[in-house]
DNA sequence: CGTCGCCAAATGGTATACAACATGGTTCCG
DNA sequence: CGGAACCATGTTGTATACCATTTGGCGACG
């Protein structure tokens, strides 16, 4: 267990609900989340509703307004490049400690990620979607765990949290996804062969491909 | 107003009460925090506290065991050296933007802060204490908050949040307490000249100022 | 006719009550 | 005498209730 997977508290549930509500989209940015909805939609109080609410709002995904309601942040094509600037800073950083650090269940799982998106890319017919994302979050999540840095992983599920993610693969076609697979493939094995210098350049490489995503996207938008 | 400072909600008051008790150190890392103790201390419910602790879970400051209590994050000199780099990398990227955004309100805070400074600094019987930390942390604030980047916002508060004060602050002496003081001098002469390289290069000095007071701290404690 | 102020409904903020789980001690049995 | 099951206690997890504040509308007044 590398990454934060516990279901069985409400808190956790509405954290995850709530979160990809807001990731893909179905509730827009601006938008008012009323804490009683919330709990009614996902069968829960507002009390575990609330601490999700504030969890996402420590991690900038959404944000209080005194008195006045829960609003989810916008964030604008810059800051979302920044972010993902951002992101390649930290991310290279852990693929460099990790490749120092890691141990060998971490690299079986690893591996599993991989193969799992492997086969989700190779039938290309459409989309991979979601259980695409789920692997991708759970290689990056795990590399940064094998840092043995908590703060540093906190750091780095907050950026990976929201934008960089959907925001790449909105547009992600097929070859972009093999593409994606194969470069998860150069990061683990430069991780598992230990080779720090080769890790953090296979990461950055790695995330700036998702920011290029976003460069293409906002080129498109603006033709 | 650039920083976070509503100490109007229950909410807010227990946050900054709670994370003043950790970074101070009079609540121990590796410490449980018993909700219903925190809340009789600061004459408040277990509601607002269990917000303040989720806030501080999400920031790494501390942990929750399911069903088992909430403990203070420990962190090795390993780690409090990484997250100096991070935040190194941060806050120079956010000097650079703010070189380049920042207005004219929010250089005025700055100034005050490093007048503040420069007063506390100047009567160098002994450490200046909180009120300084105070402003350096205002200080840094105002300029992340100058980049107009929330989520950018959100991680960096992360970083400072714990250790890179208060473990740097630690063994300060009345010259280093100058310097910083020269420093944050030179970092807002590089912002308000709109030298975004400067504004960096000037940030991240300051920031690896402070990390190598760690090191030395480390190399002292190891003789 | 416009505006100011008040009232009511809704919503967030906090406190309290209840349920589930963990823990430590005690007792009973082997 | 040792160990395992059980119960008492405390603490966390969640739900509910209550209070404060905001907000939108209505009516009175200028």
């Amino acid at each position: 267990m590398t990454a934060t997977e516990d279901t069985s508290t409400a808190h956790q549930k509405a954290y995850e609900r709530i979160h990809e509500l807001i990731l893909t989209g179905r509730i827009a940015p601006g938008e008012r989340l009323r804490e009683r909805n919330l709990g009614a939609l996902l069968g829960l109080s507002r009390t575990p509703v609330r601490e999700a609410l504030r969890r996402l709002s420590s991690e900038g995904t959404v944000r209080f307004e005194p008195n006045r309601g829960v609003y989810v942040e916008e964030i604008d094509r810059g800051e979302l490049l920044e972010i993902f600037d951002i992101g390649a800073a930290l991310e290279s950083r852990c693929a460099r400690l990790a490749a120092r650090k890691i141990g060998g269940e971490a690299l079986d799982v690893l591996q599993d990620c991989l193969d799992g998106m492997t086969g989700l890319a190779a039938r290309s017919e459409r989309n991979p979607g979601p259980d695409y994302v789920k692997l991708d979050k759970r290689f990056h999540s795990t590399i940064v765990a094998a840092t043995g840095n908590r703060k540093l992983q906190a750091l780095v599920e907050h950026v990976v949290s929201l934008p960089v993610l959907s925001s790449a693969f909105r547009q992600y076609g097929p070859e972009d996804f093999r593409r994606s697979v194969r470069q998860h493939g150069e990061i683990l094995e430069a991780i598992r062969s230990g080779d720090e210098a080769w890790a953090e350049v296979a990461m950055r490489n790695h995330i700036l491909t998702g920011r290029n995503a976003v460069v293409k996207q906002d080129a498109t938008a603006g033709d």
